[in-house]
RNA sequence: GCUCCGGUGGUGUAGCCCGGCCAAUCAUACGGGACUCUCGAUUCCGUGACCCGGGUUCAAAUCCCGGCCGGAGCACCA
């Protein structure tokens, strides 16, 4: 009965990750892809669209592609170590790409299309400045090179390719409709001048497609059948369309999910933690503050508790605003029952305890599901946490948990009395403290928003790369065993509450 | 301003296409109890929502119109 009821929850749970059906999907057909530009390495936003991909190739048994949309070297310039760190990322989230595309290294594909567009009369050679363009566009009317004939514009591209043109002098426009109801739409850039080395390509190119350009031709190149993207990119559909229509091919199905706010993370972008990080306010790319993959990975984060937590979210149009609480609640039903426990005190105070000679040692609980004991000294010399101190009025009994019990005499002169070895009298709950015997203490810190510093069980050397909890405190992830000096230090980093 | 899109409890989400079984699902949050020598877990109970106004209909969260609010795009960025 009772583990009839287990199995029954779990596929409640099953049943809530997964994604509603595609539209025109066919089981082993399905190709999709994850676009990003690695101009940084992989956020929280961008896990989304590694998730829900991923997840839709695995349920109809698809492809994935990973494609590097990586054609601006400069105001989106492209870090070469992203690279990289995407695929690692889209790993740990356990998705495969079945195959890696690098748009900058296939601009002469791109090339032959619009070459072949200008043959066709749907593109040209344009050489108005940028505002000028604008004023005719916002007057839906056309501009002077629109209709050059297709040799002139083929030339001046030629010229352009050759370096003949400054940066801004030409580009290469795709013709829809000047009377288009939204602006946005009529006559979009495909090719500009940008006169910047790249950094995965180095200097071969001068002239470099834009994203709307290269991602059109390479989904179709790639088969993409169903594109699921941020409402951003929602425009790039009605002008891509154009180019489609021209060649006679099929535009893929799409999809598009509304903006992601994380309460805790605000407004951080990847170019505003660049910033921050240049500046010296963050360590790197993986501090824990930073809502980066590596950072989450690094806190201890499960990276099935971060798929959970985005399948909830579902692919609705409509913008979320959602706390990492509820990415803390699905990761702590996978840790917690993995992670062992310690005792962590923070700000330290030591005190002796009156009255009484302890020998020999305690034992603790280690897990709560494995079970195993854990040993501390017994011995009159003990660090409390000072929080805790603080709350304690004189008079009280106070329970070191899983040892004994005290009683505060002097709270100024911190003088603690022993009061008995048996719980009775001890009010549960918020008398209940951890502690830690002097002999058996060494010195940790916890990185985390604000760092945390105190004491902690020498045994957690032994957990190091593990995420452990620090009773009444938090889980935490132990980094390394560090020596400073003579003495050794546990860097511990905060994973959640 | 123009062009799209969206509005279900504090926060997310299901339901909306094909109106009735929805006095609305699930999760999280919050409040309270039990249990546990953790402020974690477990468990029980509770709080709490269909943006507003019209219309269609025997019947509307679901369809239609208007309003309000929010968002996205309007780049030689992605």
């Amino acid at each position: 009965m009772e583990k009839y009821k287990e199995t029954e929850k779990k596929e409640e749970r099953e049943r809530i990750a997964i994604l509603p059906p595609l539209p025109n999907a066919q089981k082993g057909k399905v190709v999709m892809r994850f676009a990003p530009n690695p101009n940084g390495p992989a956020t929280l936003g961008s896990a989304r669209g590694m998730i829900v991909n991923g997840e839709y190739v695995r349920i109809y048994d698809g492809r994935l592609v990973l494609r590097f949309d990586d054609t601006d070297p400069r105001t989106k310039r492209p870090m070469l170590e992203a690279y990289d760190w995407y695929i690692e990322d889209l790993e740990w989230l356990g998705y495969k790409a079945d195959e890696v595309v690098y748009a900058s290294k296939r601009i002469p594909v791109y090339y032959k299309h619009v070459e072949k567009l200008i043959e066709m009369d749907y593109a040209y050679a344009c050489l108005c400045k940028k505002d000028e363009f604008k004023k005719f566009r916002d007057n839906g009317m056309e501009c002077p090179h629109r209709n050059l004939p297709p040799e002139k514009s083929l030339d001046i591209w030629g010229r352009m390719l050759e370096g003949e043109f400054r940066e801004g002098e030409a580009v290469i426009r795709i013709k829809t409709d000047m009377k288009h109801k939204d602006p946005a739409i009529r006559d979009w850039v495909a090719f500009r001048i940008i006169f910047e080395s790249h950094p995965l390509v180095g200097d071969k190119h001068i002239v470099y497609p834009t994203l709307d350009f290269e991602s059109a031709i390479e989904d179709h190149l790639c088969g993409i059948t169903h594109i699921i993207r941020g409402k951003d990119l929602i425009d790039s559909e009605r002008r891509q369309k154009y180019i489609y229509r021209y060649f006679g091919w099929e535009y893929p199905v799409t999809k598009h999910w509304g903006r992601i706010r994380i309460h805790e993370f605000g407004k951080l972008s990847t170019s505003s933690i660049k910033k921050e990080i240049e500046k010296g306010t963050f360590t790197g790319w993986d501090d824990p503050r930073v809502p980066t993959l590596r950072s989450l990975r690094r806190r201890g984060f499960e990276s099935e508790a971060i798929k959970k937590f985005f399948l909830s979210l579902g692919v609705g149009e409509n913008d979320v605003s959602v706390s990492m609480k509820n990415l803390y609640a699905e990761n702590r039903k996978l840790i917690d029952e993995k992670a062992n426990r310690y005792f962590f005190v923070e700000n330290p105070v030591l005190i002796e305890i009156s009255g009484f000679q302890p020998e020999g040692v305690v034992k603790l609980p280690l897990n709560p599901v494995k079970g195993g004991t854990r040993i501390l000294k017994a011995s009159n010399k003990v660090y409390i946490s000072e929080n805790d101190f603080r709350k304690f009025e004189e008079g009280e009994i106070i329970r070191l948990k899983d040892f004994c019990n005290l009683k505060l005499n002097d709270k100024q002169k911190l003088e603690f009395e022993f009061a008995g070895w048996e719980m009775k009298g001890v009010k549960k709950g918020k008398n209940i403290i951890h502690w830690l015997p002097i002999e058996d203490a060494m010195e940790c810190i916890v990185l985390a928003e604000r760092d945390h510093s105190g004491k902690v069980e020498k045994a957690v050397s032994k957990e190091v790369g593990k995420v452990v909890q620090f009773e009444r405190f938090a889980f935490c992830k132990i980094e390394k065993v560090e020596k400073v000096g003579e003495e050794n230090y546990i860097k511990a980093i905060f994973t959640h509450p």
